[in-house]
DNA sequence: CGTCGAGTTGAGACGTCTCAAAACCTGTGG
DNA sequence: CCACAGGTTTTGAGACGTCTCAACTCGACG
């Protein structure tokens, strides 16, 4: 399963020629602290590929050929256990690293990279990262920064399963997504990709059917607007109250 | 709330001034890459310190003021909540780094650090890191494996709390235990710090009650051998089994 | 127009939590 | 050396949140 040739020339993505845009990626964390000089040599090294909705970028226990950097669209990060069950490990959005398996020093990719959206990514040969880690140490540094930060947030999954019911999780997990991929409208914060009630489920830990319920309830209170694939949060505020909310105090029985 | 001086000075972790013993960290995974003369540099920059059973090493929210590396002991990090919620984050066993939050990037340290054991641990101030990185750059690719890895098994945590119930989380948080720190008895394997119900529930998202409920039903079935603060595993093999079973087979009902 | 994925909703089962009380163990101070 | 104090563990009983199973609706797309 490598990544180019064979494995991307069925579902479609492809290689765009077009040199990169350097102004759209000379701010990102990765790339703090190198030069315009070095950023030029370290995007030579990267492709461009075109990822269309619905298709992976790479597949769980597949060969880690390259890492990637997010330029364009959106990629869900899913796990499967050995029985099955899967579980959404996070929404990557423009600017985010991921892939980094290399980095990390994995052999293969500990989960499947889907796109959400038609998406644009950049890819680098595995046998780069070593190189370039040596030639621009920050490079190291920065990337340590990310996945230290990935850290934490995972740990604040771990805490919220533990600590809170679902209706509060959801809440949570839908004020994250709409801050990191909210476009706003005039009757309230769109999360700006598909998502489905299973999707939500998998990213808190329940099922479908208890968000749909959840959901259905938010709307009876005019909350959110949803539908196939969609969520507008319409009162963010009011699904903050919600989201913080201790087990002990429900709110007022409709 | 400073590492040195005052902070200490209550429940008596003390310095120790013999020189660190180059050949018990020499093959760690943190100084991998480095030379014999590249160690002695690191470790003169570290302070050996003594830290004594249910004394902090250092508080969550406290000015990051130095990282360490676990030499002997054992001790366990904690994350607390606004609401007073408790969840354990991981157990650190000798050789681990901990309280690396200098190295990405926290001002503070993200979770509290609790000797469960009499504990000697290096402790490096936070500045060192930036000076220590730039001249050995595998640190930072080291940390940053380490720290992969750790993003890895929280992943795993999250999944296990998604799909598996709460006795198939404890048989694998046992598991994991006796593999970090079992020590091999005729009888069985017993985890080799003092450790709780409590802390059981928190390290999967449980009570104590539910643990206390469940170790006693595997006392029952000759599985373990558990008292205050002590478990030994004495059916390591049939734990892994109850660990993989999955929700719908339930075991013969006495 | 039929099919298929997504969402909704009801009813009942079930695992775990909560609340409560008691027994137990261990280190400590009288 | 004993008794007490405080943390740990056990166990019961009932409540409750969420899952499971099941059936149905809806809308999009070929």
């Amino acid at each position: 399963m490598l990544l180019s040739g064979a494995h991307f020339a069925a579902p479609g993505p492809e290689k765009i020629m077009a040199s990169i845009d350097r102004s759209l990626v000379a701010h990102l964390p990765l790339f703090a602290g190198l030069s315009n000089e070095d950023l030029t040599e370290v995007l030579r090294e990267a492709r461009s590929i075109r990822v269309p909705r619905n298709a992976a970028v790479f597949e769980q226990g597949a060969d880690a050929s390259s890492f990637f950097l997010l330029l364009h669209g959106h990629v869900r990060a899913t796990k499967t256990t050995p029985t099955g069950d899967q579980i959404v490990v996070r929404y990557v959005v423009p600017g985010d690293t991921f892939g980094v398996a290399p980095a990390i020093g994995l052999q293969h990719y500990p989960a499947t990279a889907t796109a959400v959206d038609d998406s644009i990514v950049l890819a680098w040969p595995s046998a780069a990262w070593p190189r370039l880690v040596a030639r621009f140490p920050s490079l190291a540094a920065n990337t340590l920064q990310t996945v230290g930060q990935r850290l934490q947030e995972t740990h604040a999954r771990v805490i919220e399963m533990s600590t809170q019911q679902v209706e509060q999780r959801i809440a949570h997990a839908l004020l994250r997504l709409a801050n990191q991929a909210g476009r706003k409208l005039d009757h309230g914060v769109q999360i700006d990709f598909p998502i489905s009630r299973q999707d939500i489920a998998q990213m808190t830990g329940t099922t479908l059917h208890t968000v749909s319920r959840i959901l259905s309830g938010w709307e009876q209170l005019g909350l959110v607007e949803s539908g196939r694939q969609k969520i507008v949060l319409r009162e963010p505020h009011k699904i903050v109250l919600l989201a913080e909310q201790s087990a002990g105090d429900s709110a007022s029985r409709s």
